[in-house]
Formats: C-alpha cells, structure tokens, sequence
DNA sequence: ATGAAAGCGCTAACAC
DNA sequence: GTGTTAGCGCTTTCAT
C-alpha cells in the first residue's frame, strides 16, 4: 500500500514520544484497554492517523508469551481413508506452528456414532484448548458442542460439512452443490458416446451428513435438468449392509434403469463400486468418484474411474488450524468463508497433486 | 512428533544450566559460529541429545533485528495478462509478511526484449536485495544474473521457467511435459466425437521461451503417440505480425491438415484463436489453453474453449516469496523444487478458483 | 489515569 | 574460549 522504504520502523515508542505520553499509554490507546483520560487519548490518536503504525508482531507475541492450543475434532482416521487423509494437515500444521509453540490436539469420534462425538467433544472440554477446528458431521450433537465454544468464547473453524446455523470463525470447504454440478458435466462428457442413463450412487452415508449430500445430488440433477435434451437422473440408495446385498441393489438397478454413468459423492464408494462392475462385466459404465484415496487413484490410472474430484482434506485442516493460529497468536481476521476451488482430477494430472506440497 | 504437552519449552538458558556453561557458549555451539572449546561444545552436544530443543522463532528473528528485502525480477505486468496474474501474488505475499517488515520490490522487464531484462537487473543490483524471486525469460541473461547472485551469495527463486543449469534456493513451477499429456488427453476426450487431427499452435512465443514450450510440445505429442490408435499431431507454428496473416496462416493449416482440436499452450493466445474461428465458422474445433485470463474465463464459460490448464502465477511467485521470507527471517529450509499441481478447468469450476483465495 | 520498569527468548557486542 | 549484558518491540505489572 504506502512506501516500507522509510527507513526506520515506526514503534510504539516513537508514538509514546510524539504524542507526549508513555508507552504504557500507547499501548492502551491502541488496545482500548485500560483507562485513558480523554486529553491523553486525542493525542495519541492524533499521532496514530498521521503515521502509518504497524506493529511489530514478532515481538508482540513474544512480549504475550503465551503457549496456545488448538484442538481438532474429526472422524477417527483409522475407520475411513478420506479422514485419514486430514491426519496430513494436521502433521504439517504441527510442524509449521511448531516454531511458535503452537499445541495442537486431535480427538477422535466413530464415523457413525452421534454418542461417540459427543464422547470425544467432552473429553476435549475436560482440557479446555483456545480454539477448535471441527468437521461437524453430526447436526444436533455438532450444534450443541458449538453453543459451548461460544459460551466459553473459545473460537472454532468448521470444516468439510456447511452447517450454515453457526457463526464459527471460519467455514471451510467446498460449495456442495456446485461440486454435483462438475461432477455431473464430467461424467455427462465423458459417457457422451454411450447410451443410457446418469445416476447418483448414495453408499452409506449417515443420515446426519445428508446437508452435503442433498447439495451435491441437487447440483447433479439440475446439471442433467437443464441440458438442451434434459436426462433423467436415477438415484441408488444403498444403506450398506453386506457387500452381496450392495451387489444386487447395485446391478440390478444398472439393468432396470439402463444406466451408463455412475456419480459416487462418497470418497470411499468408488473401489466398492468398480469392483463390483468389473465382476459383473460393467466396466464400460463410466465413473466420477471423490477424493485422492490410494484405491481410488489405482482406479484412475488404469481408467476405471473416469474422473475424481478433489476436496482436498487435509489442506482444509490445515488451512483451519492456520486460521486459528493467526487469530489467536497475531490477532488476524479470517474470512468468513474459504471456499476451495473444485479441483478436476484424471489419471495425466494425478501425479502433479501427489507430488505437490499441500497446496 | 514428540508431545508439546511438557508444560515448559525449553529455552537456551535451560540448556546453559543443564550443560554447566553460559548461554553465549549455547549460542555458538546451536549456530557453530565463534569458538568453542571441545569439551564445552561435547557438554552441550551431549545435552542437546537428550532434549529436544527447538529455538523460538519470534524471539530470534526480533533479537536480530534486521529488514530484509525481497526485489521480484518479471516481465512487465502491463504488456501482457498472465505476467499481470503475478501481481497479486506479490500483493497477497506484501499484506501477509507486511507484519515482518519485510520490503517487496519488482523490477520489470519488457516480455520481446532480452535487453530490458539486462537493464532491470541491472537497475535491481544497484541497491541489492537479501534475495530474489526471478522468472528467467531469457536464458542467457538469467544465466548471467544468477551467477551475479551467486557470487554475492544472495538466495534466490526461480519459477515459471525451469533452467536447469542453476541451482536457486528452489525452483517454483510446474512439469511442462506433463503439462502438454494432460492438454492432449483433454483435447482428446473432448473432440472424440469428431474426425480429423490434433495441432499444438505456437503463437508469438520467444525463442528463449523455448524450453519451456519444447517441453509441452514433447508432452503433447507423446500422448498422442502412445494411443493405441495413434494419431498424427500438426504443428502451426505463428510468429507474431499482424491478425490477418495470422488468420490467413491458421485457416489455412486448419483446412489443411483436417484440424479437429487446438492445443495453444500460450495463455494469451487462445483469445486471437478462437475470434479467428468464429469468423470463420469453425467453432466445432476443441480449444484447450492456458490460465484464468478474464478473455479465457469468457469463452471457457461460453462453450468456445473446452478446458483451460491453469499455471497460476500468481500463487507462483507468493510462495517464491514465502520460501524466500522464510528463509531470511526464520532460516527454515525450502523444498529444492516445489511443483505446482496441473489444474484442470472447466465451465464448472472455474468460479470456484475464482472465488478461491489464493490457494 | 499514567509512567516506569521488568520481562519474553534470542542475538551480538564486549570484557576478560 | 567463555561469561555477561544490553538490546529487539511489545505486554504486563507495579507504583504513584
């Protein structure tokens, strides 16, 4: 904005000096804290509009010395390969905060237990930290546990799934429905030369993740809704169950509603999926998955899966955690809402994501 | 790594008292600077095995009390839009370390001209920098100014353009031949429905650009070899003069050699291109180009460029900077090259990268 | 209400 | 060679 070229830092001492106060003074003034006389106030404000005061924020956080810490609340990696994949963020924030004394605490929950968010969100409030990052995959219990942090006024980031009642710090993640609307367009491409019908495969998912599943399905069909020759969409609900019974829901319905292009919002639900279409002579049906999964990028390169759409999980915590670090340590703002961009993966660009730091 | 939790952190002090000696002994024996004794340096060796000590940035990099500067060596903004992309990068990277008083520069040169790029460097040395970001057009030239850095041990970046011959702090950019697979397997899929071949169009591009556009040529082509049906690739090759000679030679290779699909690996040339095609009615052909240019944005979302590749400079040269900052002020080390990953935009989720803070 | 002064952890200059 | 000490710019405490 304005030249940095002067020389000399302006510091609080400076201003202490032209405005005819202390520092303590100063300090007061800019931190509305403590009292002031009007008179002393004026004239450090007077100062304070004519130079440009940036402070020093290494030595006001070394000045503070506190040791701060953040706690994360996510699925238990070791149940689900998309949230192992947060375990990545989470380390490389550790080291990238570790320099400034940053504790940084994960707890986990059972994927599909309310009871056991609620178990570890209670653990986590026996040790109050001074933020949370959370993947509010469970509405109520989630929005309890939130109304807590307020109370406290411990500040949280949330992540992954948009509950849109809460006012947390940050939001991070993906726009939803435009993402089933991507995913439409690329299996809608990519299935151009066959005939048949598009449908959205729901494996398995919660009930409670459903605000984010309804989106993307809604983008998916609004996509096939207002192509010039408007598609039909077919929806297969599997609720989970054994792997036989998710095989005949699964082909027989591929067989009933002609279908050629299968949408799989579930990370995870891709492999199950590809499996069964090979066993079944089906591998023509064209495929868009979630996610940098191990299984799901053997898919990719061997053109299983047409397409995968990236969400980027671990970059989201770690984005949260940064977030947080920055409020609690040099009391930076942080946007609203940091909306990543739905990132196109295919088997030429898939290494190019492996390779890149957690971009 | 190891638990944060032991509720003090380890100071240089501590290990001064532990190892029996002072903390300038510490100090030297930390930063192997100055003379120290070997059973002194033995002691404190032996004591730093044990802890696990890491040293407080903030206090650090505030004790030493230095500005540093970081000048950005690229070509001029105002001559062409993705050399402008730059600029918000470097606008991101000033607001971000602004706190760290931390001075950011650009010099800029003229994109045709090798000269200017001598003069700017020139121009950037009489008052030289702690280091530089650099996006090396001109190899010879930037051979020069880097072995003039070198010589005065000043670090440096390198992005955009790999020149292997140097060895930068690292190197910021993406794989060019993976590049032109990637752009090939689009145009591919994308012009499956139509009949006839694929052409990689070279527009105005410097010869000193070469390497970098060699490589995508190479990527693009070899793609097109390894298909089991393997198809031919032209190459129209346009140096720049006036539009009509432009038209005249690209319709005429066009009809030709039976173009169906266009791979234009210069950001700025899918523009010229597709208004060429229109006028001529031949707007069936697959376009894929280069970056979220705002022209590019337009005809993505309007259906007359099929995919775009985005390099995005602008998050270029903000993490050239970071290294760089990082390096100076906290002497983290940074990675020998960081390579971007190779996104893939589409009509669909071009609005998400947009919205998408510099990500 | 305000100023003075003691840290925060590290660096660097200085004395011995 | 080694220990001591005065900063770095800010926060926080303690007198006044």
């Amino acid at each position: 904005m304005n030249d940095p070229m002067n020389k000399k830092m302006i510091r609080i001492k400076d201003i202490a000096k032209l405005s005819g106060v202390s520092v303590g003074t100063v300090d007061r003034v800019i931190h509305k804290r403590g009292k002031v006389s009007d008179t002393a106030r004026e004239k450090v404000e007077k100062v304070l509009d004519e130079i440009n005061y940036t402070p020093n924020l290494l030595a006001k956080t070394l000045g503070s010395n506190k040791v701060y810490s953040i706690a994360l609340l996510v699925p238990d990696p070791g149940q689900d390969p998309y949230w192992k994949l947060t375990m990545t963020g989470l380390d490389t924030a550790k080291q990238e905060w570790r320099p400034y004394h940053m504790d940084l605490q994960p707890y986990f929950f059972e994927l599909e237990s309310a009871q056991s968010f609620q178990y570890a969100a209670k653990e986590l409030m026996e040790n109050p930290p001074d933020a949370v990052v959370c993947a509010p995959i469970f509405l109520n219990e989630a929005l309890a546990f939130f109304e807590q942090l307020d109370q406290q006024k411990i500040p949280y980031v949330q992540f992954n799934t948009m509950i849109p009642e809460v006012k947390p710090l940050s939001f991070i993640g993906q726009d939803a429905y435009q993402s089933g609307i991507l995913g439409a367009s690329l299996l809608h491409l990519v299935s151009k030369n066959q005939t048949g019908n598009q449908a959205i495969l729901h494996i398995r998912e919660n009930v409670q993740h459903s605000v984010h599943f309804r989106e993307k399905e809604r983008g998916f069909r609004e996509y096939f809704r207002k192509l010039p020759q408007s598609q039909t969409v077919s929806s297969v609900i599997i609720e989970g169950e054994d792997m036989n019974t998710f095989e005949d829901k699964l082909i027989g319905a591929i067989k009933k509603e002609n279908i050629k292009g299968l949408y799989i919002p579930t990370s995870s639900g891709a492999t199950l999926t590809v499996d069964v279409l090979e066993k079944n002579g089906l591998g023509h049906i064209s495929v868009v998955g979630y996610d940098l999964l191990k299984e799901n990028i053997v898919l990719l390169k061997s053109g299983k899966i047409d397409f995968l759409i990236h969400q980027n999980p671990s970059r989201q915590v770690f984005r949260g955690i940064y977030h947080l670090a920055n409020h609690l340590l040099f009391k930076k703002r942080s946007p609203e809402k940091e909306l990543f961009p739905l990132e196109v993966i295919t088997a030429e660009n898939v290494d190019s994501y492996l390779e890149a730091i957690l971009h």
